[in-house]
DNA sequence: TTTTCTATTGACAGCGCTGGTACATTTGAC
DNA sequence: GTCAAATGTACCAGCGCTGTCAATAGAAAA
C-alpha cells in the first residue's frame, strides 16, 4: 500500500494541506518547512495519487496530441510523439495520443473526445492545426490549445519553423551548385506545407534572377507514388531539369526511383533533394540532401507553452525553432550546365 | 458542467448503483432496464469521470508500453504504439508510453514508474521483454504484463510471430533464386532477434543441404553503420557472397550503401534482403525484399490479452501472429552461379 | 506595550464514483 | 401456491486529494 498524503503530513508533523501546498508549488510555505516536508516525501517514497488529485482539483493532468491518421508520414508523427512525451516526463502530466481522420467533420467529433478524456490542453498538428472550425469549437469549449505550424498565425500559441525560408535555402543550395533548371514536385494542395515550400522555391529562384517556369512545377501529394509520377513527367521532357526539389523525403524517394528505373544516376545525371530529414534520407543511397524539421523540439515547446498557458490564459507565443540543412550525396554540380 | 451519474439515475428513474452496474458491465441487470439506462446515458451525453472512477475503484485505467529508447528503430516502435492505441480506443483505458534505457538497472527503476502512473498492466517489448530481473520484479509487485516476442516463453502472456521461420523463409527465397553463397549480417548479440534470425538462416541452409560457413556470418548491431561495416568486410573478400541476408532493414540499407560505394549493382551483382518491412524498404531503390513484422497486430493483441488478464489472472496466452514476405526488387538470380 | 496587519498554517467539506450491507421486489421452478 | 434465486433499491463510507475559509503566529505600527 503506497504512502498517502496524510502519512507524509504525520511524518513531517504538519497538516495535509501544507503538504499539498508543497506538492503544488504554492508560494506561502516557509522555506524551512518546505525542506522538512520534502524530506518526509522522499523518506516515505511518496507519490501523489493522480486520480485523487484530478478528482479533487477538477483536473485531468492530460495533454492530448491530435494528429492525422498516420498513413505514410509516420516518422513525422513519431517525432512529434517523442517530443510530447519528453515534455511530459518530470511533470505530473500524461499524454493522450489520438489520431483523427481529417476528412470528417472533426469540429463535431471533438466534443466526444473532450468529454471522454477531459484533457487540459491540446496540441494540434497539420492539417488539424489549420481547421478553422475546429479551433473555433475549441475556443467555445474554452480549451487551451497549441498549434504546430499553423497557416493561420492567429492562434494564441503556435510553434513551428520557418518552412518557407528552409525551402528557399535548399533551392539556393542547388543554385549554388550551378543548377538553373530546377523543378519542384509539390505537396498536397491545401496543406500549409504545400504553399510554404512552393513559395520558398520561388523566393530562391527570384533571388537568383532565374525566371519562374510554370512547367517545371508538377503537383504531388507528399507520397512516394506522386514522386514517381512527378519524376516520370519531368524526366520524359525533351529538356529535363538537372535538379528536382521534392516537397518531402517520400516524394524525393519516388523521384529517385523513377530516375533509377530510367537508368539515370543520382546525383551525376540528376540532383534530388527532399524535405523533413526522415530516417530514409540517411538510409537511402546516395544519402538524401534535405532539411531537418525540428519536430521534437517543436512538439516539446508546444506542450510546455500550452501547459504554461493553463495558469496564464493570456499567454501568447509564436515561436520559430531553428532548422538545419542536411547536405548529403544526392546533390552535386550538374554535368553540363 | 457535464452530467454525473446521479443525473443519469434520476433521468432513468433508478438508483446510481444500478447505473454503475450498467457502466461496469455487471451481469445482474435486466435487459430492459439496461436498455433504458443506456438510453438515458446517451440522452444526457454522459461520460463517466475517469478520475472519480479510478479513485473509487482503485484503478487507473492505464496500460503502459515500455520500450527501449528510440534511436533508429523508431518505425518498429511507432507501429507498436499505433497498435496499443488502437486496442485502447473504445475501452476506458488509456496508454502511457514510456521509453526506458535498457542499459541501466530497469528492475530498480520500474518501482518509481509504477508508483507514479499506477498502470494496471504493462506491455514489454524487446529487449525489456527478455529482462529476467525486470519480469521478476513485476511479479513481486503483482503487476500483470504481456511480453512481445519474449525469448523466454515462460511469461504468462507473450505475443509474437515466428521469427525463426520467417528468417528461414526469406533465406529459402534466396536459395530458390539460385544463391548458394549467402552471407548474414547479424543483429545485436543478446537480443532475441539476433538468435532467431541467425537460427532461421542456418535452418534454411541446412534444409537446402548447404554447408554452414562461419566466415559468411559477420556481427552487426541492427544499425545502418553495422550494415556498411558488414558489407565492407564481406564484399572485400576474394570470393564475396552473391546474396546477403541482413538482420533488419537498416542493416540491409547499410549493406546496399557499401555496394553502391563499390559500384556494385543490386540485385545484379548482389542480392540483399532485410527484415521488418519498415517504410524505407518501399522507398529505397530498388525496393527491398523483406518480411513484414505484424507489429500493430501484435501490440493490439498484447494489450487486449493483458487487459483481459486483469479480470482473469489465470489467463495464459502465447500467440504467434502470421507474418508476410515482401518480395521486392533487391533480390534476383545471381549472375554467375 | 498594545493593536493591526500580513504571512503561514490548519480544519473540514466534498470532488464523482464504487463497494458493501441490508432489505424489497420480482421472477421462475416446482 | 410456495419458496429460492435473481434483480433491484437505499444508503453510506470512503478512495486521496485540493479548495475554501478561518485561525494562528510573528512582525510592524501605534
Amino acid at each position: 500500500m503506497p504512502a498517502r498524503i496524510e502519512d507524509v503530513a504525520a511524518h513531517a508533523g504538519v497538516s495535509t494541506k501544507t503538504v499539498s501546498r508543497v506538492l503544488n508549488g504554492h508560494p506561502s510555505v516557509r522555506a524551512t518547512l518546505r525542506t522538512r516536508i520534502e524530506a518526509s516525501i522522499r523518506a516515505l517514497n511518496y507519490v501523489p495519487n493522480p486520480a485523487a488529485r484530478g478528482l479533487a482539483g477538477n483536473r485531468s493532468y492530460l495533454v492530448a496530441l491530435l494528429y492525422d491518421n498516420p498513413t505514410a508520414s509516420s516518422s513525422y508523427i513519431m517525432e512529434l510523439i517523442v517530443g510530447v512525451l519528453q515534455a511530459c516526463t518530470g511533470t505530473a502530466y500524461n499524454a493522450v495520443l489520438h489520431p483523427f481522420d481529417a476528412s470528417d467533420d472533426l469540429a463535431a467529433r471533438i466534443d466526444g473526445f473532450v468529454a471522454t478524456h477531459r484533457p487540459e490542453a491540446l496540441v494540434l498538428v497539420p492539417p488539424h492545426a489549420n481547421n478553422t472550425k475546429l479551433l473555433q469549437r475549441l475556443d467555445e469549449l474554452d480549451i487551451r490549445y497549441a498549434t504546430v505550424s499553423s497557416k493561420l498565425r492567429q492562434s494564441r500559441i503556435d510553434i513551428g519553423f520557418d518552412e518557407r525560408k528552409a525551402a528557399a535555402d535548399i533551392v539556393e543550395h542547388l543554385i549554388s551548385l550551378g543548377h538553373r533548371r530546377i523543378a519542384h514536385v509539390t505537396g498536397l494542395k491545401g496543406h500549409g506545407a504545400y504553399t510554404w515550400r512552393l513559395s520558398g522555391y520561388r523566393d530562391a529562384l527570384r533571388k537568383a534572377g532565374i525566371a519562374y517556369d510554370e512547367s517545371l512545377v508538377v503537383e504531388g501529394d507528399f507520397t512516394f507514388a506522386s514522386g514517381v509520377a512527378g519524376g516520370r513527367e519531368l524526366l520524359s521532357r525533351r529538356r529535363p531539369p538537372t535538379a528536382i526539389f521534392a516537397a518531402n523525403d517520400d516524394v524525393a524517394c519516388g523521384v529517385i526511383r523513377e530516375a533509377y528505373e530510367r537508368g539515370l544516376a543520382v546525383p551525376d545525371d540528376l540532383s534530388v533533394c527532399g524535405f523533413d530529414d526522415t530516417p530514409v534520407s540517411q538510409l537511402i543511397s546516395p544519402g538524401l540532401t534535405t532539411v531537418r524539421q525540428p519536430c521534437r523540439e517543436i512538439a516539446c515547446l508546444a506542450v510546455e507553452s500550452v501547459l504554461r498557458s493553463i495558469r496564464d490564459p493570456a499567454l501568447r507565443q509564436q515561436a520559430r525553432v531553428p532548422y538545419q540543412m542536411q547536405l548529403r550525396a544526392s546533390t552535386a554540380r550538374p554535368k553540363k550546365p
